[in-house]
DNA sequence: GAAGGGTGTCATGTG
DNA sequence: ACCACATGACACCCT
């Protein structure tokens, strides 16, 4: 069971919380503020022996100075207690994004920053009270003088002599039931053969989502999506937690100790990959992690780009649909409009037609019958008044002409 | 609780 | 054969 426990002249400055700064030293118990606030990926987290960062050299140059590999270094308690810790992962940035909206992550999270990267608590201090963190926590210059003495059982593996306060009673941690505990629980130095990249290595590559929590319980993979769960939960809290948008791989990343960030992996080109690859003494699962980030990370920006297109190509089809019924709508009005002209033109025909027939007369002067006679236009111009059978094999002949010269 | 949208991931197809 | 990219399908999460 994670517990965390302050020395007897542990001094934590509490004002943080707004509480008397006369009373801002004192001895704190933080076994159930880590029971509320640890979910079990951090149980694992916690095991990864982070290296020590005590210096705060900038990233780059720290890559270029070493690159981690997956032995586990355990067997120095003090390294343990120094390494072994979340914040071995997670950046200052991170655990301050991460913390800043959970009131449970208050006591922690100065222990944790100024253990971190050698820290000093003035430092938390300006951290916490950076323009734009809202925690709105103002930190007792106290903290100055404020000695750190952390003993942790179980899955952190701390092992100080020093008997915390029981919590196996209290359940769970965010879902880690007492089973999940034993496996969790770090072996002591001179116990500890099963590397942290063994077991990384069973859930880097299990993407089974579907399991039902009491078959998932007892995986690795349960404890990443808790991790996710509780990423989530604080993002909703900190839209602007780095920590709570970092990515599964990153995090994956993170605990194999790869010194590169997803983007930097997935956007390198296949040849300074392949150098990189080449260049830094990797194990077969680093490479195996570095690989799958590289692919995952071009295959989400693939599927971002796909879906993208999907998208515009879903709108153009709707613009051009837009566009056609426009044009319907138009052709419709012109087709409309054509139609009327037509019937006024033949209307102005027929009128035309039964003035002529009446001003006709025949041989004796009678009036020509329309039912019996029609206009007939010949191709050449000229105009002829023919009975309507001698009309119809007129026009035959006419069609026959006109099929001949076409 | 169902429905729909967004996203990450995998498997597979394609150039 | 290998690689990078595109895309369908699925699972998951969130609203």
């Amino acid at each position: 069971m994670l517990e965390v426990n302050l020395l007897e002249d542990t001094q934590v400055a509490t004002s943080s919380r707004g509480q008397d700064p006369s009373s801002s030293h004192h001895n704190i118990n933080l076994t159930q503020t880590l029971h509320n606030s640890f979910s079990p990926p951090d149980a694992i987290l916690l095991r990864t022996d982070y290296p020590t960062q005590l210096n705060s050299k900038p990233r780059h140059l720290q890559r270029q100075e070493f690159f981690p590999q997956s032995s586990t270094d355990i067997t120095n308690p003090e390294s343990q207690f120094h390494g072994s810790n979340l914040t071995g992962l997670f950046s200052a940035a991170d655990l301050r994004n991460l913390t800043a909206h959970d009131d449970n992550f208050d006591e922690i999270k100065l222990m944790s920053l100024a253990l971190e990267e050698g820290f000093s608590p003035i430092e938390v201090s300006q951290i916490f009270e950076e323009p734009g963190s809202d925690s709105g926590l103002p930190l007792n210059s106290n903290h100055s003088t404020t000695s750190y003495s952390v003993c942790c059982e179980g899955s952190v593996g701390y092992s100080s002599g020093i008997k915390s306060a029981p919590a196996h009673g209290l359940g769970a941690v965010g879902g880690l039931c007492q089973e999940n505990i034993k496996h969790s629980h770090v072996e002591y130095p001179g116990v500890a053969e099963c590397s942290t990249e063994a077991m990384l290595q069973q859930f880097l590559h299990n993407h089974t989502y579907n399991q039902l929590p009491t078959q998932a319980a007892s995986t690795p993979e349960y404890y990443q999506q808790m991790w996710m769960k509780k990423s989530n939960e604080v993002k909703e809290r900190c839209h602007n937690s780095i920590a709570a948008n970092r990515s599964r791989d990153e995090w994956r990343a993170k605990a194999l100790r790869i010194p590169f960030s997803v983007e930097e992996i997935v956007s390198m080109s296949v040849d300074s990959f392949n150098t990189m690859l080449a260049k830094n003494q990797l194990t077969e699962t680093q490479v195996s992690l570095l690989r799958d980030i590289r692919r995952r990370g071009k295959n989400k920006v693939a599927a971002q780009k796909c879906r993208k297109r999907k998208l515009n190509a879903i709108l153009n089809l709707e613009e051009d649909v837009c566009n056609l019924q426009t044009q319907k709508e138009s052709l419709k009005k012109e087709h409309s409009q054509c139609s009327k002209l037509i019937n006024q033109i033949k209307q102005k025909l027929n009128n035309l037609y039964h003035d002529i027939f009446s001003r006709l007369r025949d041989d004796q002067g009678r009036p020509v019958n329309p039912c019996q006679y029609v206009i007939h236009c010949s191709s050449n111009g000229s105009v002829f008044i023919i009975p309507k059978h001698l009309a119809k094999s007129e026009q035959k002949q006419d069609n026959r002409k006109e099929q001949k010269q076409k």
